[in-house]
DNA sequence: GGCCCTTTGAAGTTT
DNA sequence: AAACTTCAAAGGGCC
Protein backbone atom coordinates (compact mmCIF):
# COMPACT_ATOMS: atom_id res chain seq x y z
CA UNK A 1 0.00 0.00 0.00
CA UNK A 2 2.76 2.31 1.21
CA UNK A 3 4.94 1.24 -2.09
CA UNK A 4 1.57 1.93 -4.38
CA UNK A 5 1.31 5.42 -2.47
CA UNK A 6 4.87 6.10 -3.03
CA UNK A 7 5.25 5.19 -6.86
CA UNK A 8 1.85 6.58 -7.62
CA UNK A 9 3.35 9.84 -6.15
CA UNK A 10 6.69 9.19 -7.94
CA UNK A 11 4.76 8.99 -11.37
CA UNK A 12 2.64 12.37 -10.96
CA UNK A 13 5.93 13.80 -9.70
CA UNK A 14 7.24 12.62 -13.25
CA UNK A 15 4.91 14.38 -15.28
CA UNK A 16 5.41 17.91 -13.01
CA UNK A 17 9.34 18.74 -12.96
CA UNK A 18 10.21 21.58 -11.13
CA UNK A 19 11.14 24.13 -13.67
CA UNK A 20 14.77 23.86 -14.19
CA UNK A 21 17.25 26.82 -14.21
CA UNK A 22 16.60 27.13 -17.87
CA UNK A 23 13.48 25.90 -18.02
CA UNK A 24 10.39 27.55 -17.86
CA UNK A 25 11.71 30.95 -16.74
CA UNK A 26 15.21 31.28 -18.77
CA UNK A 27 15.47 35.17 -16.81
CA UNK A 28 16.04 34.13 -12.59
CA UNK A 29 12.89 36.58 -10.83
CA UNK A 30 12.58 36.49 -7.36
CA UNK A 31 9.54 34.41 -6.40
CA UNK A 32 6.14 36.26 -6.78
CA UNK A 33 5.55 36.44 -3.20
CA UNK A 34 8.86 38.74 -2.88
CA UNK A 35 8.64 40.53 -5.86
CA UNK A 36 4.77 42.02 -5.10
CA UNK A 37 6.08 43.35 -2.08
CA UNK A 38 7.25 46.87 -1.97
CA UNK A 39 10.33 48.15 -2.42
CA UNK A 40 12.54 48.04 0.20
CA UNK A 41 12.20 51.44 2.45
CA UNK A 42 8.72 51.81 1.30
CA UNK A 43 6.51 50.47 3.53
CA UNK A 44 3.14 49.06 2.93
CA UNK A 45 0.16 50.98 3.67
CA UNK A 46 -2.49 49.64 6.15
CA UNK A 47 -5.74 50.36 4.67
CA UNK A 48 -6.12 52.91 7.40
CA UNK A 49 -2.68 54.94 5.85
CA UNK A 50 -4.01 54.27 2.47
CA UNK A 51 -7.28 55.76 2.99
CA UNK A 52 -6.13 58.65 5.44
CA UNK A 53 -2.97 60.03 2.57
CA UNK A 54 -3.52 62.91 1.67
CA UNK A 55 -4.70 61.83 -1.77
CA UNK A 56 -6.78 58.66 -1.05
CA UNK A 57 -8.96 56.51 -3.12
CA UNK A 58 -12.27 57.32 -1.94
CA UNK A 59 -13.22 54.42 0.45
CA UNK A 60 -16.65 52.75 0.02
CA UNK A 61 -18.76 53.16 2.36
CA UNK A 62 -18.89 50.52 4.19
CA UNK A 63 -15.57 51.11 4.94
CA UNK A 64 -15.63 54.36 5.92
CA UNK A 65 -18.34 53.85 8.38
CA UNK A 66 -16.43 50.87 9.85
CA UNK A 67 -19.06 48.58 8.68
CA UNK A 68 -18.27 44.99 7.38
CA UNK A 69 -20.25 42.56 6.43
CA UNK A 70 -20.37 38.87 7.99
CA UNK A 71 -20.61 35.91 5.86
CA UNK A 72 -21.35 33.36 8.48
CA UNK A 73 -21.77 33.02 11.90
CA UNK A 74 -18.04 30.99 11.85
CA UNK A 75 -15.33 33.45 11.63
CA UNK A 76 -13.92 30.99 8.94
CA UNK A 77 -13.46 32.41 5.88
CA UNK A 78 -12.51 29.08 3.90
CA UNK A 79 -15.56 27.83 2.73
CA UNK A 80 -16.77 31.36 2.43
CA UNK A 81 -14.80 32.34 -1.00
CA UNK A 82 -12.76 28.94 -1.37
CA UNK A 83 -11.54 28.38 -4.65
CA UNK A 84 -12.96 25.17 -4.73
CA UNK A 85 -16.39 26.50 -4.18
CA UNK A 86 -16.81 27.42 -7.77
CA UNK A 87 -18.76 30.74 -6.32
CA UNK A 88 -15.16 32.81 -5.36
CA UNK A 89 -16.48 35.35 -3.21
CA UNK A 90 -15.29 38.79 -3.42
CA UNK A 91 -14.47 41.75 -0.59
CA UNK A 92 -17.57 43.26 0.04
CA UNK A 93 -16.11 46.15 -2.02
CA UNK A 94 -12.71 46.97 -4.08
CA UNK A 95 -9.93 48.09 -2.22
CA UNK A 96 -7.72 49.98 -4.22
CA UNK A 97 -4.11 49.69 -3.30
CA UNK A 98 -1.23 51.97 -3.46
CA UNK A 99 0.62 50.20 -6.22
CA UNK A 100 -0.72 47.92 -9.05
CA UNK A 101 0.22 43.81 -8.54
CA UNK A 102 4.05 43.17 -10.47
CA UNK A 103 1.51 40.70 -12.19
CA UNK A 104 -1.94 41.79 -12.85
CA UNK A 105 -4.71 39.56 -13.45
CA UNK A 106 -5.69 38.62 -17.06
CA UNK A 107 -8.85 40.19 -18.20
CA UNK A 108 -9.86 36.58 -18.60
CA UNK A 109 -9.78 35.93 -15.11
CA UNK A 110 -12.34 38.38 -14.28
CA UNK A 111 -13.11 36.97 -10.68
CA UNK A 112 -12.38 41.35 -10.28
CA UNK A 113 -15.87 41.75 -11.25
CA UNK A 114 -17.44 38.56 -10.73
CA UNK A 115 -17.75 37.55 -7.41
CA UNK A 116 -20.79 37.93 -5.32
CA UNK A 117 -20.09 40.03 -2.25
CA UNK A 118 -21.15 38.50 0.50
CA UNK A 119 -24.02 38.41 2.71
CA UNK A 120 -24.39 39.48 6.58
CA UNK A 121 -27.19 37.31 7.91
CA UNK A 122 -29.83 39.76 8.13
CA UNK A 123 -29.41 41.26 11.96
CA UNK A 124 -26.34 39.70 12.62
CA UNK A 125 -24.35 41.45 14.48
CA UNK A 126 -20.56 41.81 13.23
CA UNK A 127 -18.53 40.01 16.11
CA UNK A 128 -15.63 42.42 17.67
CA UNK A 129 -12.51 40.37 18.42
CA UNK A 130 -10.48 42.95 20.46
CA UNK A 131 -6.80 41.96 20.90
CA UNK A 132 -6.13 40.98 24.13
CA UNK A 133 -3.87 43.45 24.86
CA UNK A 134 -6.60 46.42 24.65
CA UNK A 135 -8.91 43.98 26.59
CA UNK A 136 -6.59 43.74 29.75
CA UNK A 137 -7.46 47.08 31.90
CA UNK A 138 -4.48 46.93 33.96
CA UNK A 139 -2.18 47.07 31.41
CA UNK A 140 -3.52 50.22 30.35
CA UNK A 141 -2.64 53.61 32.48
CA UNK A 142 -4.78 55.40 33.98
CA UNK A 143 -7.71 53.01 33.33
CA UNK A 144 -9.47 50.97 35.76
CA UNK A 145 -7.59 48.00 36.42
CA UNK A 146 -8.46 44.32 36.23
CA UNK A 147 -6.08 43.15 38.33
CA UNK A 148 -4.53 45.50 41.06
CA UNK A 149 -1.43 46.23 40.78
CA UNK A 150 1.00 45.44 43.15
CA UNK A 151 1.33 48.30 44.76
CA UNK A 152 -2.55 48.00 45.82
CA UNK A 153 -2.63 47.27 48.96
CA UNK A 154 -5.48 44.35 50.31
CA UNK A 155 -7.45 45.75 53.25
CA UNK A 156 -5.77 45.06 56.66
CA UNK A 157 -6.79 41.65 58.73
CA UNK A 158 -5.63 38.15 57.69
CA UNK A 159 -9.53 37.14 56.64
CA UNK A 160 -9.79 40.25 54.60
CA UNK A 161 -6.16 38.92 52.58
CA UNK A 162 -7.44 35.22 52.14
CA UNK A 163 -10.46 36.72 50.77
CA UNK A 164 -8.59 39.27 48.46
CA UNK A 165 -6.64 36.23 47.29
CA UNK A 166 -9.69 34.23 46.69
CA UNK A 167 -10.78 36.85 44.28
CA UNK A 168 -7.18 37.13 42.84
CA UNK A 169 -8.10 33.31 41.86
CA UNK A 170 -11.10 33.54 40.61
CA UNK A 171 -10.85 36.68 38.34
CA UNK A 172 -7.09 34.65 37.04
CA UNK A 173 -9.68 31.69 36.48
CA UNK A 174 -12.72 33.20 34.91
CA UNK A 175 -10.20 35.16 33.10
CA UNK A 176 -8.63 31.86 31.70
CA UNK A 177 -11.88 30.34 30.92
CA UNK A 178 -13.27 33.59 28.54
CA UNK A 179 -9.86 32.91 26.70
CA UNK A 180 -10.58 29.17 26.50
CA UNK A 181 -14.07 30.04 25.15
CA UNK A 182 -12.91 32.59 22.67
CA UNK A 183 -13.06 31.48 19.22
CA UNK A 184 -9.78 30.60 17.48
CA UNK A 185 -9.06 33.42 14.54
CA UNK A 186 -7.24 31.59 12.21
CA UNK A 187 -4.57 32.90 9.94
CA UNK A 188 -5.82 34.17 6.27
CA UNK A 189 -4.69 31.20 3.63
CA UNK A 190 -1.61 32.14 2.14
CA UNK A 191 -1.70 31.68 -2.22
CA UNK A 192 -0.04 28.14 -1.95
CA UNK A 193 -2.51 27.46 0.68
CA UNK A 194 -5.05 28.62 -1.44
CA UNK A 195 -3.67 26.77 -4.40
CA UNK A 196 -3.84 23.30 -2.25
CA UNK A 197 -7.58 23.69 -1.39
CA UNK A 198 -8.69 24.21 -4.84
CA UNK A 199 -6.16 21.28 -6.30
CA UNK A 200 -6.33 18.78 -3.27
CA UNK A 201 -9.56 17.47 -5.13
CA UNK A 202 -8.16 16.81 -8.05
CA UNK A 203 -4.76 15.23 -7.19
CA UNK A 204 -6.65 12.94 -5.13
CA UNK A 205 -8.77 11.68 -8.12
CA UNK A 206 -6.01 11.55 -10.37
CA UNK A 207 -3.75 9.52 -8.37
CA UNK A 208 -6.17 8.06 -5.58
CA UNK A 209 -4.08 9.30 -2.83
CA UNK A 210 -5.34 9.69 0.70
CA UNK A 211 -2.50 10.42 2.51
CA UNK A 212 -1.92 14.62 2.91
CA UNK A 213 1.88 14.54 3.19
CA UNK A 214 2.30 12.77 0.09
CA UNK A 215 -0.56 15.31 -1.74
CA UNK A 216 0.94 18.16 -0.68
CA UNK A 217 4.39 16.95 -2.21
CA UNK A 218 2.72 16.69 -5.47
CA UNK A 219 1.40 19.97 -4.90
CA UNK A 220 4.55 21.88 -4.39
CA UNK A 221 5.94 20.52 -7.22
CA UNK A 222 3.15 21.64 -9.01
CA UNK A 223 3.06 25.15 -7.58
CA UNK A 224 6.45 25.66 -9.16
CA UNK A 225 5.63 24.39 -12.37
CA UNK A 226 2.83 27.08 -12.87
CA UNK A 227 3.42 29.91 -14.62
CA UNK A 228 4.06 32.92 -12.97
CA UNK A 229 0.66 34.25 -14.40
CA UNK A 230 -0.87 31.64 -13.01
CA UNK A 231 0.81 31.98 -9.48
CA UNK A 232 0.05 35.89 -9.46
CA UNK A 233 -3.70 34.38 -9.56
CA UNK A 234 -3.01 33.15 -6.56
CA UNK A 235 -1.15 35.78 -4.82
CA UNK A 236 -4.18 38.33 -5.42
CA UNK A 237 -6.31 36.35 -4.41
CA UNK A 238 -4.16 35.53 -0.89
CA UNK A 239 -3.40 39.35 -0.70
CA UNK A 240 -7.60 39.89 -0.83
CA UNK A 241 -7.62 36.88 1.80
CA UNK A 242 -5.44 38.86 4.35
CA UNK A 243 -7.70 42.32 3.37
CA UNK A 244 -10.96 40.76 3.96
CA UNK A 245 -9.65 39.07 7.30
CA UNK A 246 -7.82 42.32 8.59
CA UNK A 247 -11.48 43.99 7.88
CA UNK A 248 -13.45 41.46 9.76
CA UNK A 249 -10.95 41.27 12.58
CA UNK A 250 -9.31 44.29 13.34
CA UNK A 251 -7.35 43.84 15.76
CA UNK A 252 -6.12 40.42 15.66
CA UNK A 253 -2.57 39.41 15.18
CA UNK A 254 -0.75 36.05 13.79
CA UNK A 255 0.62 36.59 17.45
CA UNK A 256 -2.69 35.10 19.29
CA UNK A 257 -2.28 32.03 17.95
CA UNK A 258 1.24 31.88 18.23
CA UNK A 259 2.65 29.14 20.35
CA UNK A 260 -0.91 27.38 20.51
CA UNK A 261 -0.60 24.42 19.00
CA UNK A 262 1.66 21.63 20.22
CA UNK A 263 4.72 22.34 18.42
CA UNK A 264 5.98 19.25 16.53
CA UNK A 265 9.65 18.21 16.98
CA UNK A 266 12.22 19.95 14.98
CA UNK A 267 14.79 17.30 14.60
CA UNK A 268 14.74 17.42 11.26
CA UNK A 269 16.06 20.97 10.99
CA UNK A 270 18.09 20.77 14.23
CA UNK A 271 19.94 17.60 12.48
CA UNK A 272 22.72 20.49 11.32
CA UNK A 273 22.80 22.20 14.54
CA UNK A 274 23.99 20.36 17.95
CA UNK A 275 21.97 23.66 19.56
CA UNK A 276 19.82 21.65 22.24
CA UNK A 277 18.75 25.09 23.75
CA UNK A 278 15.44 25.16 21.90
CA UNK A 279 12.72 23.55 23.84
CA UNK A 280 9.36 22.99 22.30
CA UNK A 281 6.65 22.11 25.07
C1' DG B 1 -7.51 12.07 21.12
C1' DG B 2 -3.84 14.41 19.40
C1' DC B 3 0.56 14.85 17.16
C1' DC B 4 3.28 13.86 12.86
C1' DC B 5 4.00 14.21 8.13
C1' DT B 6 4.49 17.36 4.01
C1' DT B 7 4.20 21.60 1.25
C1' DT B 8 4.75 27.29 0.71
C1' DG B 9 4.09 31.76 2.38
C1' DA B 10 3.10 35.22 5.99
C1' DA B 11 4.21 36.84 10.11
C1' DG B 12 5.81 36.06 14.35
C1' DT B 13 10.19 35.66 17.56
C1' DT B 14 15.10 35.31 18.37
C1' DT B 15 19.87 36.30 17.54
C1' DA C 1 18.68 42.71 9.44
C1' DA C 2 18.96 38.04 9.07
C1' DA C 3 17.82 33.69 10.72
C1' DC C 4 14.76 30.88 12.69
C1' DT C 5 9.98 29.28 14.18
C1' DT C 6 5.06 28.79 14.00
C1' DC C 7 0.74 28.24 11.75
C1' DA C 8 -2.44 28.13 8.22
C1' DA C 9 -5.10 22.93 5.22
C1' DA C 10 -5.58 18.12 4.78
C1' DG C 11 -6.26 13.28 6.29
C1' DG C 12 -3.96 8.81 6.96
C1' DG C 13 -0.72 6.85 10.21
C1' DC C 14 0.72 6.08 14.64
C1' DC C 15 1.08 5.99 19.71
Amino acid sequence: MYKETVYSAFNLLMHYPPPSGAGQHPQPQPPLHKANQPPHGVPQLSLYEHFNSPHPTPAPADISQKQVHRPLQTPDLSGFYSLTSGSMGQLPHTVSWPSPPLYPLSPSCGYRQHFPAPTAAPGAPYPRFTHPSLMLGSSVPGHPAAIPHPAIVPPSGKQELQSFDRNLKTQAESKAEKEAKKPTIKKPLNAFMLYMKEMRAKVIAECTLKESAAINQILGRRWHALSREEQAKYYELARKERQLHMQLYPGWSARDNYGKKKRRSREKHQESTTDNSLHYS
